[in-house]
RNA sequence: GCGGAAGUGGCGAAAUUGGUAUACGCGCUAGAUUUAGGUUCUAGUGCUUCGGCGUAAGGGUUCGAGUCCCUUCUUCCGCACCA
């Protein structure tokens, strides 16, 4: 390499190519194009200070399909906005004794920087900030229009409450039962709450998961099971010596003659009722309160209960059976009411088993005369029915049947479509949120703010104490008047997921002034074509954008039917966790950056030390959190590698939907690639004005040639159609050592060199933009490779004279033949048979079978 | 507990429709260059008793299985107030 040779240096390309697109605000998206529209977005981050790994992957894969369908000729929709409200900035503003606002707008410009560092394509003119009054009052005027149409009610509901601060907790507040900033012990409380009615929705938001296409399979089915429609019964048991009814819903309806008891939850009335008048059972009801309102908590303790003394009637047999209390039977589900049937359901089993209930068994196996539940429940669905009655001999469908019809005929209950989901509580008692726009009269109704008050907004000049909202402890704030008569607002706002569940809609259209969205343009870049983020929110953030999207339909502000057309769900980053054992027995956690490891002969990490000396314990990959001091600034990385070496590692390291190990090594090798690219372009920039001439290429220049063009196809589906873009960045590698090997002494192989690395700096941009930006320049074009479009397969570059056949003897390969493309079926078998390697495998042994297939392989079966 | 994934060299991974297992990269080994070190370049790199054996384990279907079917194990993600 001469001396005057620049080397590459991304701290000085990078800037320069960020300045050059906001200056020419390149990534502005217009409605007015003729070119076909793409809408790419990536799921809006929340401000939490600085960027991390994760965003960077999630951005990195939505830049790359962005900057591709650009040079496809599509009109490029690429947005960026803030999920700004949210409980992490009232921890903040605690710890920091500023306002959560202030922390917010700060952390904002913060990571916009970073965002900017990074190269990301966005459209800044649509950047919106989902705390700032022009967003939020929209979604509080769709929230009094929900209202209006009845899909909007107040329900009492459980949450965690710590006794001592008074206050409620999040799921993240509670830590090991007790209250996070005071150790209280936890108790579940009943509070009036806002739901919006997604359930009204369940059908076509379940119904509508087949037209998805184009999302990964593994998200329809969470959130078809997530919906969880089933079909059953529901039931009304009477109770004994007295005119009130227990409803219950089974989806067992077979199995109705095995009930031996009857379960409801420590809130239901009965046992309240129960409780009046006995001690131990009012003592058990309270206990069964001190517990975390969240599913997995509730399905792996112990399972406790009580009876409450009361029977209920079953419905055909008039049999009296008890009424237990027990704790895994919760009031918010269904109807806080469940049969039992312990031959047959293995909970119901264990619960019996534990407390000396009854245990009936009624369905047998096909093939034997009576049910073995001594050990464990018996829950197939394919045995037959005994020990009821008229139901004798039916096999389940016939039973469920049966017993249907006989419920309906008694008038003891109904065929039922029950679902899983629940109504959405959109309820939080928390500040920093949209305050939920209704009010409080005098005479004790609600109604809605009026659109005149819109939006409440919530001040944004206060002080924390950590427990209590201000807008709560500051009782003036929610003074307000409806109709000249004093009112009250709500000083309980949305839960997030509000906000992000339409922002999607409004990057469409975010200067609107005088309405939620512009149908105008809205309909022109919905739906979403490409959404991208994280698995995480498979089921909630997504089901309640598609829910959202629905109730936007419906009041005509947009006119499809599905928000997300395709979506990628990128995996988590990960990191080398390190640790060392102080001497008071303390894991002590040392960043990877600062482990030195040593390797034995074949690349094992044989020990480790940090820069102190300590002996370091690897604890393999995690995920980078702060516990394990295993998070990589991504700022850090760029400023030490440059965005484009950071962008290249995160999509040439795995899979998208994959983990990715985050590993300096790897970071330093895609750097290497990058110089390397940048020399080797270097070095043959004196022949950047040579002309290829295609008609006259010897046979090497023709095979190199035809690399080129199936690396072209390659690149180009598994960007566009697989979304493999580490297979993509790996055939562009072999492409380039396939090139370093070839000849270089003519022109014709200069020219031909020279068209291959114009090819590869134009498929590299949309994953190294800065980079291909300044090498494109380099290598003499006028117009920018941001206008440029993507390079075409030529055909006939493809067409090879021979092709590779591979002999198999008994499914083991035993040669590889070169044969003309020509050749028949009989001529290469007649080859393949002749080659000396099979042969040797073939001798002695009679030929039974040749399998054939086409241009690829013979195996030949012989024994 | 329920629901969803993943498991292939020392490591990240590839193998797209049942048809050459380990492309590409990292690491490691040896050599060259320069040197105080790094950088850069070249070659090698699954195991092997050289017959073969190898895709978490065990079984099955097939001319042929990493890929399809059954059983088991391990790890990860989500579970409704973290976002």
């Amino acid at each position: 390499m001469s001396d005057k040779q620049e080397l590459y240096n991304p701290h000085a390309i990078e800037p320069k190519v960020q300045k050059y697109w906001a200056d020419n605000k390149t990534f502005k998206a217009s409605e007015k194009t003729d070119r076909e529209k793409f809408y790419c977005l990536s799921m809006f981050p929340y401000p939490s200070g600085r960027l991390h790994m994760g965003h960077v992957r999630n951005y990195t894969i939505g830049d790359v399909i962005s900057k591709f369908q650009r040079l496809n000729g599509k009109e490029v929709l690429q947005p960026i906005g803030w999920d700004s409200f949210g409980l992490p900035a009232e921890n903040a503003a605690l710890k920091n004794h500023t306002a959560p606002a202030k922390w917010t707008y700060a952390n904002i410009d913060y990571m916009k920087n970073q965002l900017k560092m990074l190269g990301f394509g966005y459209d800044w003119d649509r950047e919106i900030a989902t705390c700032r009054p022009e967003y939020y009052r929209w979604e509080q005027w769709f929230f009094t229009r929900l209202y209006e149409k009845g899909l909007v009610y107040k329900k009492s509901t459980s949450v965690n409450w710590c006794p001592h601060d008074q206050t409620v907790l999040a799921n993240e507040q509670v830590q090991e039962g007790k209250c996070w900033r005071c150790d209280t012990p936890v108790v579940r409380k009943e509070i009036p709450q806002w739901f919006l009615k997604i359930t009204d929705y369940a059908e076509e938001l379940l119904e509508g998961l087949d037209t998805l296409e184009g999302w990964p399979e593994m998200v329809r089915t969470m959130q078809k099971n997530w919906i969880g429609k089933s079909e059953g019964l529901t039931i009304q048991f009477d109770i004994q010596d007295s005119p009130e009814k227990l409803e219950i819903y089974t989806t067992r309806p077979d199995t109705l003659m095995g009930v031996t008891y009857v379960a409801v939850a420590a809130g239901h009335p009965v046992a309240k009722k129960a409780a009046e008048s006995n001690t131990a059972l009012a003592e058990f009801i309270s206990q069964c309160g001190a517990m975390k309102v969240a599913e997995a908590e509730i399905a792996t303790m112990e399972k406790k209960g009580m009876d409450t003394g009361i029977r209920a009637v079953h419905p055909i047999s008039g049999k009296k059976v008890p009424v237990m209390v027990a704790n895994f039977v919760l009031m918010d589900y269904g109807t806080g009411a469940v049969m039992a049937v312990p031959a047959h359901d293995q909970r119901d089993w264990d619960f019996a088993t534990k407390y000396g209930l009854e245990i009936v068994p009624v369905i047998r196996p096909k093939d034997q005369d009576r049910a073995d539940v001594s050990g464990c429940a018996f829950t197939e669905k394919t045995g037959v029915v005994y020990n009821s009655g008229e139901f004798d001999g039916l096999d389940f469908h016939g039973a469920f049947e049966a017993v249907c019809a006989r419920i309906e005929q008694l008038g003891k209950g109904r065929r039922t479509v029950n679902y899983r989901l629940r109504d959405w509580s959109v309820s939080r008692q928390r500040y920093w949120g949209t305050p939920i726009p209704m009010l409080t009269l005098e005479d004790g109704s609600v109604v809605p703010a009026p659109e005149e008050q819109l939006p409440v907004t919530l001040p944004e000049d206060v002080v924390m104490d950590g427990v209590q909202s201000p807008i709560k402890t500051d009782g003036s704030w929610a003074e307000t008047t409806f109709r000249e008569k004093k009112a009250l607002r709500e000083t309980d706002t949305f839960d997030t997921f509000m906000e992000s569940s339409w922002y999607y809609a409004r990057y469409c259209c975010n200067d609107a002034q005088d309405a939620m969205l512009d149908p105008a343009r809205t309909s022109f870049w919905l739906p979403v074509d490409q959404y991208i983020g994280g698995i995480e929110h498979a089921c909630m953030h997504l089901l309640y954008a598609r829910f959202f999207h629905k109730l936007l339909r419906d009041a005509g502000l947009v006119n499809c039917d599905e928000p997300f057309k395709k979506l990628l769900c990128q995996g988590m980053v990960l990191a080398d966790a390190f640790y060392y054992t102080a001497e008071d027995g303390s894991k002590v956690w040392v960043s990877p950056l600062d482990a030195k490891t040593v390797r034995d002969d074949r690349g094992r990490i044989v020990s480790a030390t940090d820069s102190q000396g300590h002996n370091l314990t690897h604890a393999g990959m995690t995920k980078m959190s702060k516990s394990k001091n295993n998070g990589i600034d991504p700022q850090a990385m760029v400023e030490r590698y440059g965005a484009d070496t950071v962008r290249l590692f995160m999509m040439f390291a795995s899979p998208a939907e994959l983990t990715l190990e985050w590993k300096e090594e790897g970071v330093e090798g895609a750097q290497r690639f990058l110089k390397k690219l940048w020399n080797t372009v270097s070095a043959m920039l004196p022949y950047r004005d040579l002309k290829l001439d295609v008609s006259s290429l010897s046979s090497d220049q023709k095979a190199l040639r035809r690399e080129l063009h199936k690396t072209i196809a390659k690149v180009s589906d598994d960007i566009g159609r697989r979304q493999t873009f580490n297979t993509a960045i790996a055939s562009i590698m072999e492409l380039i050592n396939t090139m370093s090997r070839a000849s270089q002494e003519t022109d014709q192989d200069k020219a031909l060199i020279v068209d291959i690395l114009n090819h590869i700096v134009l498929m590299l941009y949309p994953i190294t933009p800065h980079i291909c930006w300044e090498l494109w320049e380099k290598l003499g074009h006028e117009k920018r490779i941001d206008d440029e479009s993507w390079p075409k397969v030529d055909e006939s570059a493809l067409v090879a004279d021979e092709m590779l056949v591979v002999v198999q003897v008994n499914g083991k390969v035993r040669a590889k033949l070169s044969v003309p493309v020509s050749a028949t079926e009989e001529e290469v078998k007649a080859k393949a048979q002749s080659d000396a390697s099979v042969m040797r495998h073939t001798d002695g042994k009679q030929i039974r079978k040749i399998v054939y297939v086409k241009g690829r392989l013979v195996n030949i079966v012989a024994n």
